[in-house]
DNA sequence: TAGATTGTTAATCGATTAACAATC
DNA sequence: TAGATTGTTAATCGATTAACAATC
């Protein structure tokens, strides 16, 4: 896009980056998207770092991990800097990815409208249940589970959205593994025990709320 | 519950209790409600970080933040350790929550059997659409955002869910603060400005599978 | 040129880990 | 008693912030 980013894949530099840098990076692709909707062509540090309550410090070191996007005196140009952190990020292109369970969970998600806008596609929904196998939620078939590691082969799926009931988490989660899964993510308020091969990202929906009271009952403007 | 415990509530001992404490402090919580459910009297921090993936000094240092839980020789009573982390957290008592949004995120969280077990109530659901206000959902009647005040009120009402659309979301925000929230569950992929006074935490979906996809390509057992 | 803002180094701050006396 | 395990201190490690020369 310009001459100047210089590892603009991974975390070239030093040594691996800090998961708490990966999570703002995030942040601030989607800040910058919000930012180029509202027609600004450049920001800055200093206005990134206000919006989401950093330092400005904070967000150059934060991009530096990466290699050199700003301009001095000008910023960063939001278009420009939107593609390098899709590239870092690996959404760059998108990703088909396996919804587990078709229950209330499931299914929102499967009409969630954001995944897309990320680059995810959810391309196959697996439930056990032989009522909801076989039936059809928003243009997919369900499939039950002796289809995965079929299915998963054939679209090339590495990602897969876990929401299933707690007690069969585990279990399903083996299966996924067996399957050839690269990355699970897991709704079901369990830790999941995986082979180092497989990465895991928990959301526990309950436990953000307990977070959240707890900032509360000790009044701080929690983030 | 015993005599052990000093500062069974607040962050007693030094100055503000980081963030990260109080997170792995509703993990050490999940886990040790499983452990029960296993017929488990005692654990240990080795045990408890063995499965959380942490070391056992981070365990007994985060309990210790509290005040002394554990015995010596022995380890941790599940049972007592649960009721003293539940004091910390604030959910030793039940929250009424309200839901802002009745749509798929929306209407799926309400069915979510995990709130009401951790103690989170959803006792009031809100919508702007005139098509949904009025109808039941799980047995709530949604009500016109216009009552929302005087809902919050009546109720007791301190946590709210915001699961609106992202462009609906500062605006609806700004109108819990004004009804007198507390804190914020906020769904919508936007960094809401609030004032300091109320506390935030925010969930965005496509973020998780973002983290995900970067540890996937990056390959590393994240977490 | 003057003003703005970067990338980066050094200084500060905070969090994690290792080690161990005290306890059961 | 011997073995297990805590709470806590000191040492290590990592992350954030402040400051500033270089750049546009």
């Amino acid at each position: 896009m310009n001459g100047k980013s210089e590892n603009p894949s991974d975390g070239g530099r030093d040594g691996p980056v800090p998961k708490a840098v990966v999570s703002r990076l995030s942040l601030y692709l989607r800040e910058l998207q919000h930012l180029v909707r509202d027609g600004h062509e450049t920001t800055s540090s200093t206005q990134l770092g206000n919006v989401l309550g950093f330092t400005d410090a904070q967000v150059r070191k934060d991009l530096a991990y990466f290699g050199q996007f700003g301009y001095p005196g000008i910023g960063y140009r939001c278009e420009e800097l939107i593609q390098a952190i899709k590239q870092i990020l690996g959404t760059n292109q998108p990703w088909p990815v396996a919804m587990i369970g078709a229950g209330n969970l499931g299914r929102a998600l499967l009409r969630y409208k954001g995944f897309v806008q990320q680059g995810f596609r959810i391309v196959a929904v697996f439930d056990n249940d032989p009522d909801k196998a076989g039936q059809e939620i928003e243009g997919r078939a369900v499939e039950p589970l002796e289809r995965l590691a079929e299915v998963v082969r054939e679209q090339g799926i590495r990602l897969a959205i876990l929401a299933v009931p707690a007690p069969a988490a585990q279990e399903v989660a083996d299966m996924l593994v067996e399957a050839g899964i690269d990355g699970l993510l897991n709704f079901a308020p369990v830790t999941i025990a995986l082979p180092g091969t497989v990465s895991t990202v928990g959301v526990d929906l309950a436990i953000e709320l307990e977070q959240l009271a707890f900032a509360v009952v000790n009044r701080k403007k929690s983030s």
